[in-house]
RNA sequence: CGGGGUGUAGCGCAGCCCGGUUAGCGCACUUGCUUUGGGAGCAAGGAGUCGGAGGUUCAAAUCCUCUCACCCCGACCA
């Protein structure tokens, strides 16, 4: 391709609205375009860019025996509500009426669509198993779109669905799918890990998330991995024990009120009275569905909503305004304990009921209890882990410690077991002529993301580095003076022998300076950099330089496709 | 949803507090000449409903009200 007949609108100066190193260079490379918030449109460069991504992931897909079909984007509202997604769903679902004022949604995902389809079409074991997948536009109104393609609200995603007899038959399914992930992955250049997660929305029993991980602020994910072992979990659903527990008191001693006098948080509250944060129980009043719970974590741990939501089975749950908390403990915000907590749930960490004589709130206004003990003072409703892990704890498989790292979500599967098939009565006769539901599973990857995701873990201060497989283009040739007639007729032809080889190129006709084409080579980031100009053709070469490194190399021109092919072997 | 902020030429911004010529600057764009291995120089030029609506005033980009859009932070604190 050509520069100037193909559409690369390249920036100089940074537009204001990007805060991530890769929205920028999208932007400024000329890749996309904004049209809303979290709305983009993709130009040429992009488009190539999620082309052969999409390839990758088609030729994987299918080796791993998945059937493309296309499903629509526009879903009747009542098959999301056979699945009773369309009430548990939220604000994040597009919906929409017709002139008939009929109920509509976009669809951010297709469990429901799919097993509507084969509820009515697959009747027997000897059809299954099936594994249908799609790649296409997808829509969710994020609370809070940011970071370009990283979290739109329209977005392309592949979007893959297993249907299997049993659970037998599901986990090689689902194995399948792990390893095409994986390759997947690889030959896009990208290293990534496989994490445990939380299933959220989309329910069933355990999922995985296949994470880049990256050392930037695109790190949007908090993930835990074991030194040890291979334990790896998103800190949603990471689990851990305790490393070093702190020491217990030998005596339980009485009760005592004390006077805090400005101390409510608990920082105050320790350096007040001098005591480890080991040693007090945090009382957070939460809303779950708007009824109020009291959640009891060890001062110096942090609450995990997700753990906390789970355990209470609650659709929403959001922190109690000041207002509820004054009138669930009769006393100011700051001030919270467990004793004398009445008519609420009252949710404990294990760790909290391993604190002997603890400190927690009176709920009284500038009093904090001494000497708390738990079956004593105040009993929990249940125990149940409700912490973030933190780096240094036990791992919970091994003798090895936790550590911590940041990742961005490039895919997941879900194990989704016969949630949807139950409630949306898809089923199938077995060998014994028995009705039974179909155990899913389904399977993302963010198309559009994945390649911004590359770009924030690969990149200098100049611009992009595309790893070579989603390359817009492989080679770029730059004729230094596209007026001088040889450097044109050089570039022209060893343009047309790349291209002759099959090798993606595009060629910088424009007439600009050397400087300029340098710097938008650099921006747009392909791997492979040929430059003519007169101090190397003086000696009948030209220059070759891959984006990564620094090293420039002189080839003959005789010898430039091999030379070519030979770099691309040897680079990511 | 809560908090903060920004809308002025394609992009990046100044002007707004304290209302007053034809609303500026840099980049980009057009034309000409020179230049030509890391974002050239000179000259001439084109381009703006000052986000939108209403109001105050002799006079509004500037003050007031409403509204829309976009960006950032938060929703980890009892």
């Amino acid at each position: 391709m050509r520069w100037t007949q193909t559409y690369i609108p390249t920036l100089r100066e940074v537009p204001s609205e990007a805060e991530l190193i890769s929205h920028r260079y999208l932007l400024r490379g000329g890749f996309i375009r904004k049209l809303a918030a979290g709305v983009y449109i993709y130009l040429p460069m992009m488009q190539r860019v999620i082309d052969k991504f999409a390839n990758i992931v088609r030729d994987e897909m299918n080796k791993a025996g998945a059937i493309e079909i296309t499903m629509p984007v526009l879903h009747p509202a009542e098959i999301w509500q056979m699945s009773g997604r369309y009430e548990t769903v939220g604000k994040e679902q597009m919906r929409l009426q017709d002139r008939h004022l009929h109920n509509l949604v976009l669809g951010g995902t297709h469990e429901e669509i799919v097993t509507y389809l084969l509820k009515g079409e697959v009747k027997s074991y000897k059809q299954l198993p099936l594994n249908l997948y799609q790649i296409q536009v997808k829509f969710r109104d994020e609370i809070r779109p940011r970071f370009g393609l990283m979290r739109g609200r329209e977005f392309i995603m592949k979007d893959a669905y297993t249907f299997d007899v049993d659970e037998n038959a599901f986990m090689v399914a689902y194995q399948k799918m792990v390893d095409a992930y994986f390759a997947i992955f690889r030959r896009a250049g990208l290293d990534t890990r496989k994490v445990e997660s939380d299933t959220g929305a989309m329910g069933g029993k355990a999922a995985h998330e296949f994470m880049l991980i990256v050392d930037t602020d695109g790190g949007e994910q908090t993930l835990i991995f074991c030194d040890h072992c291979d334990y790896a979990a998103n800190i949603e659903k990471a689990t851990y024990h305790e490393a070093s527990p702190p020491q217990i008191d030998a005596e339980i001693l009485p009760l005592k009120e004390v006077d805090t006098p400005h101390a409510s948080t608990i920082e105050e509250v320790t350096s007040f009275l001098k005591i480890d944060a080991k040693r007090l129980i945090k009382t957070l009043i939460y809303l779950a569905d708007k009824k109020p719970v009291a959640a009891l974590i060890r001062g110096d741990r942090e609450l995990n909503l997700i753990k906390l939501k789970n355990h209470l089975g609650a659709n929403e749950i959001d922190m109690a305004p000041a207002a509820i908390v004054e009138e669930v403990t009769e006393s100011p915000v700051g001030y919270a304990g467990p004793v004398g907590l009445k008519n609420i749930p009252i949710i404990a960490d294990p760790e909290v009921t391993r604190i002997r004589n603890a400190v927690t709130g009176a709920n009284k206004n500038e009093k904090h209890l001494l000497n708390v003990n738990i079956d004593r003072d105040f009993a929990p409703s249940a125990v149940v882990e409700i912490v973030n892990a933190v780096p240094g704890e036990g791992c919970p498989r091994c003798n090895g410690h936790l550590t911590s790292k940041r990742g961005i979500e490039v895919g997941n599967t879900f194990m989704l077991g016969t949630k949807y098939s139950v409630s949306m009565e898809a089923h199938f006769l077995d060998a014994e002529g028995k009705e039974r539901p179909f155990i899913m599973g389904s399977y993302g990857i963010g198309i559009t993301r994945t390649p911004q995701a590359a770009i924030e873990r690969y990149h200098d201060d100049k611009g992009i580095i595309w790893p070579k497989n989603i390359a817009p283009y492989l080679v770029e040739i730059i004729p230094l003076n596209y007026e001088k007639e040889e450097h044109k007729q050089v570039a022209e032809q060893i343009y047309q022998e790349l291209v002759s080889n099959g090798i993606d190129c595009l060629i910088d006709d424009r007439l600009e300076r050397a400087g300029v084409k340098f710097n938008d080579a650099d921006l747009i980031g392909i791997p492979v950099r040929l430059v003519i100009g007169d101090k190397s053709l003086k000696i009948g070469k030209l220059e070759m330089k891959y984006r990564g490194s620094n090293e420039m190399e002189q080839v003959a021109l005789g010898n430039v496709v091999a030379a070519v092919k030979g770099l691309l072997e040897r680079i990511n």
